[in-house]
DNA sequence: GCCAACGTTGGC
DNA sequence: GCCAACGTTGGC
């Protein structure tokens, strides 16, 4: 399960959440003094109120692709951060499971996430990107053409979600999953994608965030 | 390409 | 709403 590459698709069916859980809180940006646009009644933002999570109230999360072609239904499935990059911003589509589903629901623009290689000869963490829209209806589940397809997807029901995910960079290393493995005892233990293989979109914690980043900074040349 | 782990489906 | 059968994921 994971994001392939579409094949066109009019992006912009439908701009709207229609889950209704809007919140109104932007990500917050630091210090830097919010100064209401023009008019005076908008909405002011006084306080962090979710102080447990640093680097200003921004999640982490990993999303799987795989970045080697194959044939799913006729349709070549593909995606790799070589792509993300090339297209600089794309939907992740084809997400099919409700727990990854409901990962991405969480999502806040400007989050910032793995982009992680699967089914591959070397599976691991290739690279950062950020979160660039929030989620929104997967259109590719009403598309009778498409990979995805899901014949119980009502358009005015929607049941999968995607965000739009932008391209950050490369790790300087790729950190393969045998060495993150190394750590399923100590550092990164709790980690989602240690302990449960299958999801395809996890939240990482700031602690793993930083340990994996550290990884991919060592024994940095190949 | 094998197969373990785990998610989904459907009969009862 | 249990659970066996079936399908899928994804490392190896």
């Amino acid at each position: 399960m994971a994001r392939t590459r579409s094949s066109g698709g009019s992006e912009k069916l439908i701009d709207d959440k229609l889950d209704g859980t809007k919140r109104a809180v932007a990500p917050l940006r630091a210090k830097v003094t919010k100064k209401a646009r023009t008019s005076k009644s908008a909405v002011k933002i006084e306080s962090n109120d979710t102080p447990e999570v640093p680097n200003h109230g921004a999640s982490y999360w990993l999303l799987k692709a795989e970045p080697d072609t194959r044939i799913v239904k006729g349709h070549e499935v593909k995606f790799s951060i070589d792509d993300l990059k090339e297209m600089k911003v794309s939907p992740w589509d084809g997400v099919r499971n409700h727990e990854a589903k409901k990962n991405m629901q969480l999502m806040k623009k400007g989050d910032l996430a793995f982009f992680y290689h699967s089914n591959c000869k070397v599976p691991g963490i290739a690279g950062v990107m950020k979160v660039a829209k929030e989620a929104y209806p997967d259109y590719t589940a009403f598309d009778t053409n498409a990979v995805y397809y899901d014949p119980k997807s009502d358009k005015n029901n929607p049941k999968w979600f995607m965000v739009d995910v932008e391209y950050v960079r490369h790790l300087k290393r790729m950190v393969p999953l045998t060495e993150i493995k190394e750590y399923a005892e100590s550092e990164l233990k709790d980690m989602a994608l240690v302990r449960r293989g299958r999801l395809s979109v996890a939240k990482v914690s700031p602690k793993e965030w930083d340990f994996i980043l550290n990884l991919s900074e060592q024994k940095g040349e190949e």
